[in-house]
RNA sequence: CGGGAUGUAGCGCAGUUUGGCAGCGCGCUUCGUUCGGGACGAAGAGGCCGGAGGUUCAAAUCCUCUCAUCCCGACCA
């Protein structure tokens, strides 16, 4: 390959556009790899479509490697597939919803759970055809409610998915373990730095689900790590150990007077002050009342959640622990209805008496004691002892995880971080098995329920991590398999420098490589070491003043190395630049 | 959906307060010079000032409505 500047459709931006904040969104869009299309749509000018194709190649070949098999399903789908599954109404506004001439509902898919279960339900009938694993690499669409950070985040997006097809669990493990290894080799060779994270299966149903992150400042995942153990899961995921149940005396449980207390930071301070407790806002109890849907019920159940009265809850960890019920903050007409509940001093000693299920988080074990409501406005307890003044009808994971709290593991604290999902695997199990009635027939002539895993990689959205990751003030720094080009040969000069280097650039092409050539005849030297550095491919070859003296300059885009070499080393030292690193 | 900001040439922006010829930089075209850090000179091309309505002798500028985009939040495989 040899892309010639003189010629390439491209044009470089001297500034940075003004709708982009995140440095992978500026640069792309600066070095004429992307332009904005629509909000969240970008196209792909000629470099950038090179970048991507080698992301996609990546991918598709550790896939292979593994032993799916490639397939493509359109990406404009009738309704009737997602009304199977529920997922017409289920998936809301997100889902780009059109309608065809004769007025029938289509969809442009935002994934393709439905047509892979189906096309395998079509051809597959034996346990002996068993496991099978199929992928693509399709443009997904999601109306999203607010695209942002350029490729990062888009509505139209590149995505490999893959759905794994087994007979029993073990086979499931398998399949799932496959798909880790080959995400491992991936990610690895795109040159990413990335956690493995536990990661909620959420409203896909499922067990076992494990998150590919990339750390970068701009990431939308809050995930939790332990340096010492190794352990991370995403905030949603993460599970709170319980301190050991405590089993000596406590003192009664004394109502206190506590007017106008109706918030944690006005209790503490009040007790304190009137009557001589001294203890913080971790030895309060406050009590959170929600209403719980479930999907397909009209009915709402009311829902008390305790926690400490110094965390905050987390609505994203509290939705995922229902899932997929879906809580609902109580509004002062949900207390009109419930005359038990005081608004400020809940407590739950009263709670088993009124039928209100009353769920706590992990940390409120049998024997600790608390400060939480009276049930009376204005009044508030002590000493209400978990076990003994009430008993809650289980454990949610509804409070925020805060750096520093205890790893689950091996108790040091934990490093909170941000990341951006790049993949995500799970077992999905049986749900769309059921849905589609995936049978294979099995040796006993009984049929067997197909169980599944879903594996996905955000393609278009891995170019945007590794610009996010591998940059530096100048431009992108590639690594050699993404990048647009192995080499790129810059000729500066009036002399016969673009012709040199043309010779050059031919011979490593001859060779084998990848080659970008600078042979604008108008641009300056200034502007093409800009543009070089810009672009970001790993080797840069200048044939420029040196020339007369037979020289040529080997610069390292990556490190930063400068050296004059031989004119006549200059593709063979190339050539060995690139090997060194493929190697 | 809530909060904030912005819409003026391909891109980045000034001009709006206080109404009076549509501007600057980059890019683009032509000629000449220059050639290792986004060169210089000269001459050019390029605009429905987001849209609609209103006020006024006169609107990019003031008023009303509207559309769009970006950022933060909510939401999100």
């Amino acid at each position: 390959m040899l892309l010639r500047m003189s010629t390439l459709f491209l044009r470089t931006l001297r500034e940075d556009p003004a709708d982009a904040e995140v440095p992978s969104h500026r640069l792309l869009v600066r070095a004429g790899y992307v332009r904005r299309v629509a909000p969240g749509i970008y196209s792909w000018l000629p470099l950038g479509k090179i970048v991507l194709e080698n992301v996609a190649r990546i991918v598709r070949e550790e896939m292979d490697r593994m032993g799916a098999q490639e397939v493509l399903f359109p990406a404009l789908l009738p309704r009737e597939y997602y009304e199977k599954t529920g997922r017409w109404t289920e998936y809301g506004d997100t889902l780009f919803r059109l309608k065809d001439r004769k007025k029938a509902d289509y969809l442009l898919g935002p994934t393709h759970e439905e047509l892979f279960t189906d096309m395998v339900k079509g051809e597959y009938s034996s346990y002996k055809d068993y496991p099978v694993t199929l992928y693509q690499i399709q443009t997904k669409y999601r109306d999203e409610a607010r695209p942002r950070a350029g490729i990062l985040r888009g509505r139209e997006f590149v995505m490999k998915d893959s759905y794994s097809f087994d007979l029993d669990d073990d086979g499931l493990k398998r399949s799932y373990e496959q798909h880790r290894d080959a995400y491992i080799k991936i990610f690895d060779r795109l040159g990413m730095n990335y956690k493995i994270v536990f990661a909620m299966s959420g409203a896909m149903g499922g067990s076992a689900s494990e998150e590919f992150l990339a750390p970068t400042p701009t990431g939308e995942d809050t995930f939790v790590h332990c340096r010492d153990c190794g352990y991370a899961a995403n905030a949603e995921a993460f599970v709170t150990p319980a301190p050991p149940a405590y089993t000596g005396e406590r003192a009664a449980q004394q109502v206190l007077d506590t007017p106008d207390t109706p918030t944690i930071e006005t209790l503490v301070d009040f007790v304190n002050a009137n009557h001589g407790l001294g203890i913080t806002a971790a030895d309060t109890l406050k009590n959170l009342v929600v209403k719980v849907t479930t999907p397909g019920s009209d009915t709402a159940e009311t829902l008390i959640i305790g926690i400490p009265g110094d965390r905050e809850v987390d609505f994203k960890r509290l939705e995922a622990a229902l899932a997929p019920g879906e809580p609902a903050i109580f509004e002062a007409d949900d207390f009109a209805r419930h005359p038990g509940l005081v608004r400020g001093y809940i407590g739950p000693q009263i709670l088993a008496d009124l039928g209100i299920r009353y769920l706590v988080d992990p940390r409120v074990v049998s024997g600790t004691e608390w400060v939480t409501g009276a049930n009376e406005p204005g009044k508030h307890a002590a000493h209400v002892v978990a076990g003994r003044d009430f008993t809650p009808d289980g454990t949610i994971e509804a409070a925020e995880v805060r750096a520093g709290d205890p790893c689950p593991v091996c108790g040091q604290p934990l490093i909170i971080d941000r990341g951006i999902e790049i993949g995500h695997i799970f077992q999905l199990g049986r749900k769309y098995a059921d849905a589609a009635e995936l049978d294979a027939l099995g040796p006993d002539g009984k049929p067997i329920r197909i169980t599944m895993g879903s594996y996905g990689v955000g393609v278009s959205r891995a170019v945007a991590v590794i610009a996010e990751q591998r940059h530096d003030e100048l431009g992108l720094v590639w690594p050699r398999e993404v990048a647009p080009a192995d080499v790129h040969v810059v000729g500066t000069g009036k002399e016969n420098q673009i012709e040199v280097a043309t010779r050059i650039a031919e011979e490593l092409e001859a060779a084998g490589l990848r080659v970008l050539l600078d042979d604008r005849s108008s641009a300056s030297p200034g502007v093409k070491f800009k543009d070089s550095e810009l672009l970001g491919i790993p080797t840069v070859l200048i044939v420029g003043r040196g020339l007369s003296q037979g020289l040529a300059e080997l610069r390292d885009r990556v490190g930063g190395a400068r050296e004059e070499i031989p004119l006549a080393e200059a593709a063979s030292r190339v050539l060995a630049a690139v090997q060194a690193e493929s190697a």
